[in-house]
RNA sequence: GUGGGUGUAGCUCAGUUGGUUAGAGCACUAGUUUGUGGCACUGGGGGCCGUGGGUUCGAGACCCAUCAUCCACCCCA
């Protein structure tokens, strides 16, 4: 049997519904704030992720499904969406326009790790990106934009917050953190002498815990953030508490991707296993400047659709559309004929084999058909169709060309 | 990449210290009932016991390998 590849799942059926009614919600929310629907290719060139998300990411690093293709291009399936966004903005020439641009998107992302819950090789995002805004309510935005897709599909969260400063603050303060390290650096842990050369903020998350002992003392970015940034972080958090956003300062929160700058924001849940973050995102004034555009101060985020799916909760389905069925052999093409005509305005199921009543109402009930349509050996005599309302309970027999009309 | 768990029917799982023809519940199907659904009862179909090798008179069970899957680390959505 051929199996699909490792960490790449179909979806069916109840799962379907879920991913398709998320989209919907989503989507209708991105919309009411003002953005447009954007498509760009899952398969993008090598050089667009490691100057966007970074070389000393991870997902660059092990994690791209890179192969070279038959033209020799060094191509890779994408990884994330914020780099493919960015390129199309700029190869719009959207950049040169000016004005503000509003996007979202959905759709495909693949990274090759090693499966376990909540992730997978192959899976979904939702996104949403702005361009040309510099203004901090932007940034609220975004937060308010996932918090009500949230709100709206029953999920619970957490929301944490930092600023990883711009780059007048980001650089001081990374030297100043490197020195402290390296002044540790007998006390720590390989991880963390890695990530020192890598990407040293990651070493305040560390999970070992005499490392993090070390770290107490360790100087905090948000205690070296310039006057613009701390001034912008504080004007965020106010516009959240007059809106009613809960969140929690973590100054820990660091996103995994080198294009972040000022705010970074992560929604998580503590009901879907270690894996726990929902949604991601925060501001990247300098990513179009690095791909090539003209500086464009720029914010967003990602949802990853399959780790809310289990959360989503779903409106009750009602009863809906038709099942017809025949008594006998001789009544088959007459409800062929009735269900064809019918569909062009309900959902109608057949059943091409003749069986007993109760069969036929057994299978309504089965594929949550609203009416039950029966044709046996009186209503082919007569004319008529025997039509049962599954939800009233009530049923009637009526002239064949009178059922359009019902 | 590292560590641990699990692979038996469509699904969830039993299967004793190795011993005849591998079981249950749910689901499916037919009948009880030749025109009244969700219930009940009775019958039926379904299994290379993940795969390959080994130990043994004998392996679903024990050993080795391999594959798959799940969970965790790392990292991220």
């Amino acid at each position: 049997m051929i199996r699909s590849l490792r960490g790449m799942n179909d979806i069916l059926s109840e799962d379907y519904e879920r991913f398709t009614y998320f989209l919907q919600t989503a989507s209708r929310i991105a919309q009411h704030y003002g953005h447009h629907y954007i498509e760009t290719p899952l398969l993008e060139e090598t050089a667009l992720f490691k100057r966007s998300v970074g070389e000393s990411s991870d997902i660059v690093g092990k994690e791209m499904y890179q192969f070279t293709d038959k033209g020799g291009n060094d191509v890779c399936l994408r990884p994330e969406g914020t780099a493919g966004v960015v390129r199309a903005f700029i190869q719009n020439k959207l950049d040169r326009k000016g004005g503000i641009h509003r996007f979202f998107y959905h759709g495909p992302m693949f990274r090759y790790e090693r499966p376990q819950k909540g992730r997978l090789r192959e899976f979904h995002q939702f996104g949403v990106e702005s361009f040309g805004v510099s203004s901090v309510y932007e940034d609220a935005a975004m937060i308010m934009m996932v918090s009500d897709i949230l709100n709206e599909l029953g999920i619970g969260y957490r929301l944490q917050l930092n600023s990883l400063g711009c780059q007048e603050c980001m650089p001081p303060y990374r030297k100043k953190l490197i020195s402290f390290l390296q002044a540790a650096e007998e006390h720590i842990c390989e991880d963390c002498i890695r990530r020192k050369s890598t990407n040293p903020i990651r070493v305040l998350d560390c999970k070992n815990g005499s490392c993090q002992e070390k770290y107490i003392d360790a100087p905090k970015l948000i205690d070296h953030l310039c006057e613009n940034c701390a001034a912008d972080f504080a004007t965020l958090q106010k516009i959240l508490k007059d809106n009613d956003i809960e969140f929690e300062i973590d100054t820990h929160l660091v996103r995994g991707l080198d294009y972040y700058s000022k705010t970074a924001f992560e929604f998580v849940s503590d009901n879907i296993g270690s894996q726990s973050a929902i949604a991601g995102g925060g501001r990247y004034d300098r990513l179009v400047e690095f791909l090539d555009g003209r500086a464009t101060p720029a914010v967003g985020f990602a949802i990853g659709i399959e780790r809310l799916l289990e959360l989503i909760k779903m409106p009750e389905a009602g009863l809906e559309g038709y099942y017809m069925g025949a008594m006998d052999k001789e009544a088959i093409p007459t409800i062929i004929k009735t269900a064809q005509s019918k569909r062009h305005s309900d959902r109608v199921v057949v059943e091409y084999e003749p069986k007993g009543l109760k069969a036929h109402l057994k299978n309504a009930d089965r594929i949550k058909a609203r009416y039950c349509v029966v044709v046996g050996e009186n209503e082919l005599k007569e004319n008529t169709l025997w039509v049962k309302d599954l939800q009233e309970k009530k049923e009637l027999v009526i002239p064949a060309d009178e059922f359009q009309e019902i």
